[in-house]
RNA sequence: GCCCGGGUGGUGGAAUGGUAGACACGAAGGACUUAAAAUCCUUUGGCCAAUGCGGCCGUGCGGGUUCAAAUCCCGCUCCGGGUACCA
């Protein structure tokens, strides 16, 4: 901290940009007010010609990666909502970089989505354009807001030179396998050797079914079974999967895109098939996924929706053979101690074995069954949770525990997704199978006894004894043992027997990776007599065709199919499926760090300077879908080379959404007279929308309302105090509520500033809030204000070089320590609060000392960078405020003589106290019980402790 | 049902076991102005008291830990979100 000139010295500065004000200078102002439209024009200019936000890799610096979700550019623009995280990262970057680090913060775009195909379905317009002309608006809409992006950057998933990298790292999945053992992924070229020299000997390998040959049986077969056999153990693979076929949209939807059995995206109902489909093999990765959640600092909630989502459960295997047959049925269970309790077997409606099992007496309605059930529609099963349906198949398992004989059931509450698809049913103690069994009247038997209590009847029970406590009865030799013991037992039991053994099973299933529409990557891939063979890397991009249509063929082939000599050069037809929509997200953070790279998806310095990224912001609604699928890829590149980093996103935060505030008038039933709020009860009413834009502080503008809408040209009004007050909720924001705000409109009215530090203001950044323009007045009021500070009351800037009071300082170094434990515990609304407070301060001392305007304008940079920059070059400054630095705290500015003592008796405060702030705590203590006003709360009694918290508190307990 | 969040003035929210309601919005009153806009000043959790003293109550409800609880613990309640025949 240098000291300045101690002559007073009064600046006064024309304005050295005032060349092009319009009308803006009244007969009384001579200099000019806060004039946000001219100055954010000026930057935003300014930073896009300099490239001021240009970024590249510097060794010297420590580096810092902060990203936000980027977004799909969809036809409506950006609502308020749009920005909140975005201004939020920006804030983050900016601060970062005033700091020290070498920031990166790039923005680009998820191009491919469905609604731009929907519309060239209608309209023939081609995706592309609609794309371009989205984004470019978009573009314009964030380039309002002052972001500092460095565009140079950008990239977009639709982009041939962008998808190259999506293909290309899908053809290494496709040449990969996951080894168990090593626990990472491998060349399937090293499984092929594998297989020649040992078979599958001691493989352990992700894969769809498990298999054994020995090579000599791998050599005995020709090309097309051993490709066959390989995909099995691709880790994108093509396979006969069911799927969730939805008729209106002509494609398959992965699960995290339907909901209770409709799309996500337009709400259209949704059906299982059987179809081929490319996936990858996720679940491959599944313990990898859960074990990295405990090394990111992420949401604990979303943390919690992953691992929902993994879902792993220990348990066993066991297998029951069945009675008259070779087979054996392989079930899932997390509790094998219950073994004697299974009194009968359930199989999904779709197990492989259910047809091959079935006695003939029961065929016919078991086969009635199995079409009954496949026919359902997802929908239908959830809404009939409650139905309880089965078939027995007439076929009868054999217990290995105690070679008891029970039958085999098929019931759709067996999920042919989840585990084997077949279960054994202990009714006793799980809760669906009790509603099953006394439904079909089936045995019930108590295996597990609470702590201290007898056996009972469990022909008297209401419902099964579920829980993990307690003590094994009725089983055999695991008898006495607590359930936690008899797990335990009887796995090591069943592994001893060769009857099952201990397993771990997750609910996480391989992603379909096949979409039949047009506006998607297309797959690398082309079929040599039916057999998927991989395009040479020389080949990428692949790009995407045109087509004369967007529509499925007459044959029901996806578009592509209808493209003109859609086949390799020699002829092979290539694939007609497309990528899904997280095909391009999964791995643009990465390619962001590299993006010119015409050689490889990143270099090794770039990925190796970078690593991956510090601070992610985005929606929390991604949580099953992008954020595992991210994951996932990286952690794949991680184990071929690439990435260097187990977790793509070290710091996330979801950012809330802003809710509406709707307003509503009252019109009386059958008539065109509308009765204010307060007074709406004593009529017959009903309630509509008003547009949000007509009403001010919830008071209706009667002649904009009767302009509004021809029907209400000719309305009367029943009013309150000479008023229409509108009746209010809090709604999501849509254009039929008539409660939308734009940010234009809002950045015209306030400027891109105001509304940063508005949307900041609002709350904290991951609470869903609503949006209240009355609000931004103030915060409009305080960049006025600011602006004043630097401004003489003509408006002209003027600054002192005097040295600041001692007042001035603290108040300057209160702000800078505030404003940045605030930003790094990411809670970017009090900062907005501690900046009004230093503003209201300074501007009741007057100051306008050069000293602390000038570290003023760093601090208030990251939140209005545009005013920032302006009071910056205002200040003399040449060089972009962006390279300035954040300013050091100095502890010496707030050291006091004097400290505040809160005084409380019994825990009550009674009074403050000013004392000095060295004061031994015997002095503090002589002192205040000396006090006359102590002696009142003291009551004649002897204090019995006095507790003495330095330089805050004193509690003196009586 | 299960799993997460969360209940603080008229409103958004602040308070990292230590003066509850910072900062704003809104409201009421006032100054300036021919007027409006803009700006500035005062009051603003409730109740009692009334001279600006002062007191009592108060962070969804009931308990507890502590010198001290919006904050930690236990039980309940209400609201929001996620998820669901997952064996």
């Amino acid at each position: 901290m240098g000291c300045r000139a101690p002559v007073p010295l009064f600046l006064v500065t024309s304005h050295p940009f005032a060349g092009s004000q319009r009308g803006f200078a009244t007969k009384k102002i001579i200099g000019m007010d806060y004039n946000f439209k001219e100055i954010e024009q000026r930057w935003q200019q300014y930073w896009d010609r300099n490239k001021t936000y240009r970024v590249d890799i510097d060794h010297s610096k420590p580096k810092y990666y902060v990203l936000d979700m980027f977004p799909y550019p969809s036809g409506a623009g950006l609502h308020v909502g749009h920005p909140l995280g975005y201004i939020a990262s920006d804030i983050i970057a900016r601060y970062q970089h005033l700091k020290g680090f070498n920031v990166l913060h790039p923005m680009g775009f998820d191009a491919y989505g469905l609604p731009a195909e929907q519309y060239a379905i209608q309209t023939g317009t081609h995706p592309a354009v609609t794309t371009e002309k989205n984004i470019q608006r978009y573009r314009h809409q964030m380039d309002k807001l002052g972001f500092s992006y460095d565009w140079d950057r950008e990239v977009r998933t639709c982009d041939p030179f962008y998808y190259k990298w999506t293909q290309w790292t899908f053809l290494q999945l496709f040449k990969s396998w996951y080894n168990n053992a090593t626990d990472r992924a491998e060349p399937v070229s090293e499984l092929e050797d594998r297989f020649t020299v040992s078979g599958t000997g001691d493989l352990n390998a992700a894969c769809t079914l498990p298999l054994n040959f020995t090579a000599a049986e791998w050599q005995a077969m020709d090309h097309a079974q051993q490709q066959h056999i390989l995909m099995n153990y691709r880790l994108a693979y093509l396979d006969d999967t069911m799927v969730n076929w939805c008729p209106a949209l002509g494609t398959v939807l992965a699960n995290d895109e339907v909901k209770d059995g409709f799309s996500e995206r337009g709400g259209h109902p949704v059906e299982r098939k059987l179809m081929k489909q490319w996936s990858l093999r996720v679940s491959a990765y599944a313990q990898r996924l859960l074990d990295g959640l405990n090394d990111v600092d992420w949401p604990e909630s979303l943390k919690e929706v992953q691992r929902n989502w993994i879902g792993r459960s220990e348990g066993a295997a066991v297998y029951f053979r069945i009675d008259g047959f070779e087979d054996r049925l392989e079930v899932f269970t997390t509790r094998p101690d219950t073994l004697w309790g299974a009194t009968f077997m359930v199989l999904a409606p779709e197990h492989e074995l259910v047809g091959k099992i079935t006695t003939a007496d029961r065929s016919r309605k078991v086969r009635e069954y199995v079409t009954w059930a496949t026919n359902r529609s997802e929908r239908e099963r959830i809404a009939e949770v409650k139905t309880i349906t089965g078939e027995f198949t007439g076929a009868y398992g054999i217990n290995p525990v105690n070679g008891a004989k029970i039958p085999i059931w098929i019931a759709d509450y067996v999920l042919a997704g989840y585990g084997t698809g077949a279960i054994m049913a202990v009714p006793g103690h799980d809760s669906r199978d009790f509603a099953f069994a006394r439904h079909f009247h089936l045995p019930i038997i108590q295996v597990v006894a609470k702590e201290g209590e007898l056996p009972s009847d469990p022909d008297e029970w209401k419902e099964s004894y579920d829980a993990k406590e307690g003590v094994m009865i009725h089983s055999g030799f695991i008898n006495g043992l607590t359930v936690t013991e008899g797990i335990q037992a009887t796995i090591r039991w069943l592994q001893d027997h060769g009857n099952g053994f201990g397993k771990i099973n997750y609910r996480i299933r391989d992603a379909i990776f096949s979409r039949q529409r047009y506006w998607g990557e297309p797959f690398p891939i082309y079929y040599r007599n039916g057999i998927p063979c991989p395009l040479d890397e020389s080949e990428l991009p692949l790009e995407l065709p045109e087509v004369d249509s967007y529509l499925p063929t007459e044959t029901g082939d996806p578009p592509l199919a209808r493209a003109k000599n859609w086949k390799t050069r020699e002829g092979y037809p290539l694939e007609t499926n497309t990528m899904p929509g997280f095909a391009g997200s999964s791995g643009y953070y990465l390619r962001y760090m590299d993006p010119h790279n015409d050689q490889e998806y990143f270099s090794k310095e770039a990925i190796g300077y970078w690593r991956n990224v510090d601070f992610y912001v985005g929606g929390d609604e991604h949580g099953t879908g992008h954020l595992i699928y991210a994951r996932f890829w990286n952690k794949f590149l991680c184990d071929i080379g690439l990435a260097v980093e187990q977790e793509p996103f070290r710091k996330l935060i979801n950012q809330g959404k802003i809710q509406g505030r709707s307003n509503f008038v009252y019109r009386i039933k059958g008539s065109n007279t509308f009765v204010s709020h307060n007074l709406r009860n004593s009529y017959d009413t009903i309630r509509q929308h008003v547009d949000i834009h007509i009403v001010d502080n919830d008071i209706l503008d009667i002649e904009a309302f009767r302009r509004w809408q021809p029907d209400f040209a000719n309305a009367d009004f029943i009013l309150e105090d000479g008023k229409y007050i509108c009746g209010w909720e809090i709604e999501k924001m849509s254009k039929s509520k008539h409660n939308v705000q734009n940010p234009d409109d809002l950045i015209e009215k306030y400027g891109a500033d105001t509304l940063r530090l508005y949307e900041m203001f609002l709350g904290p950044i991951e609470y869903h809030k609503p949006w209240d323009t009355k609000g931004i007045e103030g915060v409009f009021r305080f960049m006025k204000k600011c602006w004043r500070l630097y401004h003489d009351e003509q408006f002209h800037f003027a600054v002192s070089d005097e040295s600041p009071s001692q007042a001035e300082w603290k108040i300057l170094h209160k702000t800078i320590k505030r404003v940045e434990d605030d930003i790094l515990r990411f809670s970017l609304n009090t900062v907005v609060s501690t900046l009004m407070i230093c503003v209201n301060e300074l501007t009741d001392l007057k100051c306008n000392k050069r000293a602390i305007l000038e570290d003023l304008a760093v601090i208030l940079s990251p939140y209005a960078p545009h005013t920032a920059e302006e009071l910056w070059h205002l200040l003399g400054h040449n060089e972009s405020i962006h390279f300035a630095a954040y300013p050091p705290y100095n502890e010496e500015f707030l050291r006091e003589d004097l400290a505040t003592y809160a005084v409380s008796f019994n825990g009550k405060l009674r009074f403050t106290l000013d004392l000095p702030v060295d004061m031994t705590s015997d002095g503090i203590e002589k002192i205040v019980l000396g006090l006359e006003k102590s002696q009142k709360w003291l009551e004649g009694k002897a204090p019995r402790k006095v507790i003495i918290v330095p330089r805050k508190i004193i509690n003196i307990v009586v």
